[in-house]
DNA sequence: ACCTATTTATAATC
DNA sequence: TGATTATAAATAGGT
């Protein structure tokens, strides 16, 4: 991009550092601008010299960029920590429950996870659409499809000794009480729990932001 | 800089602002990094897309950088404020206030069910060996395969395979703490993260009472 | 700063 | 989506 070919390492010349620097950072801050204009993008660039003066460019204002990149942060840590305490909960009621029942957790749970997710590829859904995701829309449907298979399998055969064996998904007894563990961790609204869980017109998932 | 020359406006063709937004933000993040250091400046970048995603890169640490700016705003507390003040409500609160403000969860949100449920479906395995139930059995591949193309899918759309930006969910690299929670939980000592799950030597869950 | 020779980024296309 | 390539844009080195 210019005379000559140039290595990216840190400029030893403490005069051509500088210029080099003004050139690039106006380069950078173009860039940044066209970017926002062009892509309808938000976008947030700040700039220390080395010798510590700020230069900065915001195509909303900074402080929106900064309170939205922080928001993203904290949400994603949010909900790994919620996603965990799920599990956890799932996983204590679980072996509490299975120290005496023996045989037949890991159903239930794969069954209850199977409520979850398939809520979050509900909610999914509503975001893909405005993509225009089309493929991972038949995917959805295949998966869910699946599901449903897989949950009469697991509750048809060779069950005998349960109990509550023809109850736990389609009639919503067995989970029940997970279930309600998730609706209390607010994350079970979009469907009920028994209802058939319709793929046909998307709706936005809670996480959507108004 | 291409076949024609453009004018710099919102692109309105979706498709091609797509791939614009694309090419232009790796370009700009090359620059910026490229400026960081041959001029040994302190360089911050956060992009978030037309569809809400982030995209990030700091030279040093987007904390680092976020400090430094605010620190040479010196007047303008309120955006350290108004950060921590959102920061908080998310940590405190429960999941409803979740549902207010989450933007991009609903995708790692799958993506750590499939966790569980992998794990889950993996320990299945082990109960299910003993009643034989073949078909159960293949049912479970078919699920797992599902969701991996599933993975691949949420992942594929929209992004372009960039290992080093800090996106924010890129190729695994968000779920690693995911994963390690589920390590943390004690949930994930079957399988490593990204390696295919074989089904073949059904081996006891930890979920087997012992 | 200004001036180009070159390199680089990327718009258009496949 | 991923390459390819012609062209526009950025910029290194020099004044």
């Amino acid at each position: 991009m210019g005379r000559g070919k140039i290595v990216i390492r840190r400029i030893d010349n403490s005069a051509s550092r500088q210029v080099t620097f003004s050139k690039r950072r106006n380069g950078l801050l173009k860039k940044a601008k066209e970017l926002a204009i062009l892509c309808d993008a938000e976008v947030g660039v700040v700039v220390f010299s080395g010798t510590g003066r700020l230069y900065d460019y915001a195509s909303t204002s900074m402080k929106s960029v900064i309170e939205r990149y922080t928001r993203a942060k904290a949400e994603n840590h949010l909900i790994v920590d919620t996603a965990s305490e799920i599990k956890e909960q799932l996983l204590i009621n679980e072996i509490q429950e299975l120290n005496q029942k023996v045989r037949q957790p890991t159903v239930s749970m794969i069954l209850i996870v199977f409520e979850v997710m398939q809520f979050l590829l509900f909610s999914l859904q509503g975001s893909l659409i405005h993509q225009e995701n089309m493929e991972l829309y038949r995917k959805i449907n295949i998966m869910h499809q699946e599901n449903r298979e897989l949950h009469k399998k697991v509750y048809a055969p060779t069950e005998e000794n349960d109990p509550n064996r023809n109850s736990v998904i389609p009639h919503g007894f067995h989970i029940t009480k997970e279930v309600n563990a998730l609706i209390h961790l607010g994350l079970h609204q979009q469907h009920q729990h028994g209802e058939e869980l319709k793929l046909g017109a998307p709706k936005l998932g809670i996480f959507q932001v108004k």
